[in-house]
DNA sequence: CCTATTAATCGTAATATTGCAATGTACTAA
DNA sequence: TTAGTACATTGCAATATTACGATTAATAGG
């Protein structure tokens, strides 16, 4: 198996579980958090930033970008990465409509 | 391998990642959306709920309550699940920080 | 043209995840 | 005690993920 049953899930909680599933790894966590610090981004600053291999970080930019997350502009024979503000700030309403679900019930049963 | 290189990472993009991807799965974001509709919870109407066969709720349940998401009390034959608030609202402060980062950058290069 | 640089892709090994049947455990009721 | 109910655990098959060496593609500079 190995293989999540996605069928029985509404679309959004198989969106959530997307977006959530590509923040499950430190090393794409800590491309964004680099994305986010400074302006533009070539991959050998993430590979030397990141201590992962050049395809291994190649791989998880494909993930980002896959999921509309990050955009890479080819400036050469370099590649400028950065943040999808517009595709940022759509999933981080879905994540927070999520995260941000009413915590003050009366569940005293446990 | 299969196997991510933690020790590279800061403890908080660990511990982020580690949220992430326990929401990573449909059926972990279904269940805490429905232990957050109703008041309490045993495991039976989960199984009912969603469609996965009992040892796999279970499972699925065991990461959540690892994480300490979620906290069970056994009531007789059966078992009260639900959140654990205090928990839910530190993990919610760690991923609003991830989230809510400044994208007002002037990264124009893309 | 040739060579260097940068990053994507391919192939593969190691490990993790998902799902469930079978079984085990703990409690309840008769 | 026996039977039934509710959930946990075990064991395993199918698939996914992670990482990287080797290779490839594309561009820039000579």
């Amino acid at each position: 198996m190995g293989l999540a049953k996605t069928e029985m899930f509404t679309d959004e909680q198989n969106k959530i579980a997307l977006f959530a599933k590509v923040f499950g790894h430190p090393a794409r966590v800590s491309i964004l958090q680099h994305l986010f610090k400074i302006d533009s981004c070539v991959c050998g600053d993430l590979v030397n930033e990141i201590g992962l291999a050049q395809p291994t970080i190649s791989q998880h930019l494909k993930e980002l970008k896959h999921l509309g997350l990050i955009k890479g502009n080819v400036e050469g024979t370099s590649v400028c990465y950065c943040i999808d503000k517009e595709n940022w700030t759509a999933m981080k309403a879905l994540m927070n409509q999520f995260l941000n679900q009413d915590v003050s019930l009366n569940n005293d049963c446990c």
